[in-house]
DNA sequence: ACCTATAAATTGGGCACCCAATATATTTAT
DNA sequence: ATAAATATATTGGGTGCCCAATTTATAGGT
């Protein structure tokens, strides 16, 4: 009992759904700071599945490359926040995945989603 | 103004969401039956940007490989429409997708999608 | 100083998405 | 039968997502 999300319990059989990690990541710090780390799980909460540092540094070192993240450091931990530009290109992206994803609205609900 | 959907007027300077394509196609089919050239129109509306054949209709050869969808012929079209697997198989992507975007429901408005 | 734990980061590889360009098949018009 | 138009399909290449495995850096404990 003290791995936090074991190895996947798939519920689709077929495909799965990747993409807009960056989007989350920076969803997620409009919200609240975070380290590396703890975005990883809370994304990973997401998806079900915990990410891998492969996954979200990669994705963190494009977003300070661009200029849409910045982080201060708190001990051994990088704590990251939005940069002005970040927010602005958070609101474009808020409007993109509105038409993405427009008339879905319906089948997002709170059911299963823990914490 | 022959043109369809010209060259992308886009609104975020540096992240695009890419992703979910097989997940909007079942979404569209589950709503009408379509074929290919109608399915990226439609989706291509959702991203502001047509969808190219390059693009779509690998997404379908998969689906159909998968058996996720059928088509019938109507003259030179092949529409498309859910199979029973493909079916079930929407029904659990809306509960990974309800889970993926949880929060974010108020994001999702009418205001930017035309048809 | 040394060890341990924690957080960050890189490497290598696979797959989905995506487009531009090109090619094939089918239907309709002449 | 031939041409034009429409729809389907493939090819080649780029990029992002994603993981397993490994490595580096930082902080705390003894």
């Amino acid at each position: 009992m003290s791995k936090q999300q074991k190895t996947k319990k798939k519920e689709s059989k077929y495909l799965e759904l990747k993409g807009f990690l960056s989007f989350l990541i920076l969803h997620e710090l409009d919200q609240k700071s975070l380290c590396g780390e703890d975005l990883a799980k809370k994304i990973g909460r997401r998806k079900g599945q915990m990410l891998t540092p492969g996954t979200i540094y990669p994705a963190l070192k494009k977003l300070r490359n661009t200029k849409l993240v910045k982080f201060k450091r708190f001990g051994r931990k990088k704590m990251y926040v939005l940069t002005d530009i970040g927010s602005e290109e958070l609101e474009s992206l808020y409007k993109l995945f509105s038409n993405y994803f427009y008339g879905l609205k319906q089948k997002i609900s709170r059911k299963h989603y823990k914490a």
